[in-house]
DNA sequence: TAACACTTGTTTTTT
DNA sequence: ACAAGTGTTA
């Protein structure tokens, strides 16, 4: 522990070794933030905290992961496993299972995703016959989600007029009514939206003292990464459970609190010194990941912002080059620009492809990227955008299992009814729908007993209903004793999903097919790697539990590759790259219009531009375009004034372009270049799908990993398990990912192991 | 009820 | 430019 101690600077080290009470490390940008949280819990453990004392909430999947593996390297892999590590929404969702009934939940609950929540609000919309012009989903939805996240009830929210005003004034009155309505549905539909994990999480506490005191016993010490970005419901979880040992560690940056548009509420860590007031504070300024000059710059421009902690960045690297500021005369040259620009940087910096990121505002600003690219033979990946569970194919499969699992899925039901078409259209849809508002039940209530409910439909639509009702009984029974896998397999085939998928042999379709088919094999994986675990759990609403939660970036599998990196700003917190390109770097793009408003929406911007600044290491180059192609046409477009907020002497501004206009002849030259974008936009379609496809199924599609040890496994040597203990490999079958031995263990007999998975050591050869 | 053609809104970021 | 929604026809 002592040299590990020693690994560290002096700030650092001292937000690792207080432990006593509350503290903020306020993290400048580069500054080894994980590195301070993964040594403090290191740390704590060597202190002879249990790991299962230990609660630690990421920001994503992904940084709980990463954090797990670095722990594991030092503290043991067991420990590591034992950990409460994880996201908000992960940690709390499986609390809210084991605790579900006391909220008159059923532990098979259903985690809605965004569109399913705007889908549900829309139904009640419709429902009241509200103008859904005045009342879209989304931003109706939005209102609602605001609300559950300042943990505003549908009571309080019903009673405070400061809301209700608010409402009036934007012409939508009756949200508050939606918004109850709305909650009826999911807990009738026995599910929660992404804000309930957190705001159920709070009503359980507060409803059940003995509970929360279970809770609080058992978190002993709590770390929260990414503070800045907490909204107060989850303030609250943090401040509800740390409450009696003030044992808490939270680390962020004020700078760059970049999600408020979710919720997150930067006083939270601005005020954290006021909630305990004895909390230590420790700042960590020191960056070791940029140049000198991209720190000064970042610096320089985060000045600009009234609201944050004084804090003193500084780095001792190189001084490095300026930050290179390049004007494109179209958004389609602006890809050209970059692409050849990566291509000389790479051959002449000797650097590899997966040094470079190309970081943008929107997800839509990709495309442009994605042609220039690939035209330039330049291998990437794209992060973000609509991911693998997000897919139309990939959620109508995943709605039947949903439906399984828990036939309350109002949402699921709807979706699944008459996909594949069988015959029951949106009358007998409807027809369903008024029956269980009328009687007050779900609709998997009506459908079960048609008789009783007295339904107006004729005797062939009843029997369609009955052999779908019949249909999902059978997988419901199925799923009792059968993996998620075979279950899996069952409703594909059952469903008539195969069959209408294989015979579309048009490319979306056979895209598609792929899509489920890398579904079925996810679905393989997360079962034979359970098993591989020890674990029992196996079955589909253990499968869903864990899918619901996953995003793409949690399923990427091939960081490996030599592949240049294009995301969203957002996606790239917490990252680095030793070049990176901050493109589309326009008014009203970057700053966003919809941020411009109001000043702390401006603010928030800024900070956005400097967490995109700030994950350079070496080099930054900014870029932006004179027109952009934008809702259908080309409009002209003007440098972002967040440009001017960086001190000059830390930029270089590139005036030769790649190709400059010719004189006279300009009007000519926009024209083709226009013309250009767009006829490499048409002619891209039909390349373009079979290129969708790729990346689709890419995101799942899994590279042999396995070990050194794992390749060279034989018949007859004796190996250690991690889990099983010391065995005799009695035989091998297969090769390559699906390489598997069959081991006769000392203690727990025999087994078979999956070799991509396992985790042994060879012990004695024959 | 389903398939097709036509119209409309939509684009900020995401657990 | 695109997807989702609307309306018309078979």
């Amino acid at each position: 522990m002592e040299n590990l101690l020693n690994n560290l600077n002096p700030s650092q080290r001292a937000a690792v070794e207080f432990c006593d009470g509350p503290s903020l490390v306020i993290a400048g940008a580069g500054s080894g933030k994980t590195r301070v949280l993964t040594y403090k819990i290191a740390y704590l453990l060597k202190q002879g905290l249990p790991p299962y004392y230990i609660l630690a909430l990421t920001f994503t999947n992904k940084a709980a992961r990463e954090m797990k593996e670095r722990i594991a390297e030092v503290a043991g892999e067991k420990a590591a496993r034992q950990l409460w590590m994880g996201t908000f929404h992960s940690i709390f969702s499986r609390i809210l299972r084991n605790e579900a009934e006391l909220l008159g939940y059923n532990s098979n609950f259903t985690i809605f995703d965004s569109s399913d929540s705007k889908n549900l609000v829309k139904l009640i919309i419709n429902d009241m016959d509200l103008d859904d012009k005045v009342y879209r989903p989304g931003p109706v939805h939005g209102q609602i989600s605001k609300a559950k996240n300042n943990l505003i009830t549908t009571t309080v929210y019903a009673n405070n007029e400061e809301i209700l005003e608010y409402d009036r004034l934007s012409k939508r009155p009756k949200i508050h009514e939606i918004y109850s309505r709305y909650q009826r549905r999911l807990k009738s539909s026995n599910s929660m939206d992404f804000d309930d994990l957190l705001m159920n999480t709070n009503i359980l506490f507060r409803d059940n003292p003995k509970v929360l005191v279970d809770y609080q016993n058992r978190f002993q010490y709590i770390l929260v990464d990414e503070y800045q970005d907490t909204n107060v419901s989850q303030h609250r979880i943090v401040s509800q459970l740390a409450d009696v040992h003030q044992r808490v560690c939270v680390v962020g940056d004020d700078a760059q609190s970049i999600y408020s548009f979710r919720g997150a509420n930067i006083d939270n860590i601005l005020n954290f010194k006021s909630n305990y007031p004895n909390t230590k504070t420790f700042k960590l300024e020191q960056n070791y990941r940029s140049t000198q000059n991209i720190v000064s710059a970042a610096n320089s421009l985060i000045k600009k912002n009234s609201e944050q902690i004084f804090k003193n960045v500084f780095s001792e690297r190189h001084e490095g080059e300026k930050i290179e500021v390049i004007s494109a005369f179209s958004d389609y040259e602006e890809g050209v620009i970059v692409a050849n620009k990566i291509a000389r940087m790479r051959l002449e910096l000797h650097s590899t492809y997966k040094d470079f990121a190309i970081l943008y505002r929107t997800n839509a600003q990709s495309r442009v990227f994605e042609e220039s690219l690939r035209k330039a033979n330049i291998p990437y990946r794209i992060y973000g955008g609509l991911s693998f569970y997000q897919r139309k194919e990939i959620k109508d499969v995943v709605s039947y299992f949903r439906l399984i699992v828990n036939p309350s899925d109002e949402i699921a039901f709807q979706r699944v009814i008459n996909y594949p078409t069988r015959g029951i259209g949106n009358v007998t849809v409807n027809k369903i729908t008024d029956a269980a508002q009328q009687h007050n039940v779900g609709l998997w209530e009506i459908i079960s007993n048609l008789n009783k409910y007295e339904l107006q439909i004729n005797a062939g639509t009843k029997k369609r209903i009955t052999g779908f009702q019949s249909l999902i009984a059978d997988f419901i029974e199925l799923s009792k004793e059968q993996s998620a896998f075979e279950v899996a397999k069952e409703v594909i085939k059952k469903t008539g999903i195969a069959q209408e998928s294989f015979s579309d042999l048009s490319p979306e379709g056979m895209s598609r097919t792929q899509n489920i088919q890398e579904l079925l094999n996810a679905m393989n994986e997360f079962v034979e790697m359970r098993l591989e675990q020890g674990e029992e759990d196996t079955q589909l609403v253990d499968f869903l539990s864990e899918a619901a939660l996953l995003t793409d970036q949690d399923t990427d599998k091939e960081s490996g590759d030599d592949k240049i990196t294009l995301m969203t700003v957002h996606a790239s917190k917490g990252l680095e790259f030793e070049h990176v390109f901050i493109v589309g770097m326009e008014e009203d793009l970057f700053p966003s219009s919809m941020a411009k408003s109001e000043i702390r929406g401006l603010e928030e911007e800024r900070r956005l531009f400097y967490v995109a600044l700030t994950r350079a290491k070496q080099t930054c180059v900014i870029t932006f375009a004179k027109s952009r192609f934008k809702h259908g046409q080309t409009e002209p477009a003007r440098q972002s004034q967040f440009l001017n907020d960086i001190d000059v002497k830390f930029i270089q501004t590139e005036t030769t372009s790649l190709q400059s206009p010719r004189e006279g002849a300009t009007d000519g030259f926009w024209e083709s270049m226009r013309r250009g974008a767009q006829s490499s936009r048409t002619s891209m379609k039909k390349e373009e799908l079979s290129f969708t496809k790729k990346t689709a199924v890419s995101q799942t599609s899994s590279v042999n990993t396995l070990s050194k040890e794992a390749n060279a496994l034989q018949e007859g040597q004796t190996i250690e398990h991690e889990r099983f203990g010391i065995g005799t490999v009695i035989s091998i079958e297969n090769n390559g990912n699906d390489r598997r031995a069959f081991v006769e263990f000392d203690t727990v007999g025999k087994k078979q192991l999956l070799l991509k998975f396992a985790k042994f050591t060879i012990v004695k050869d024959e």
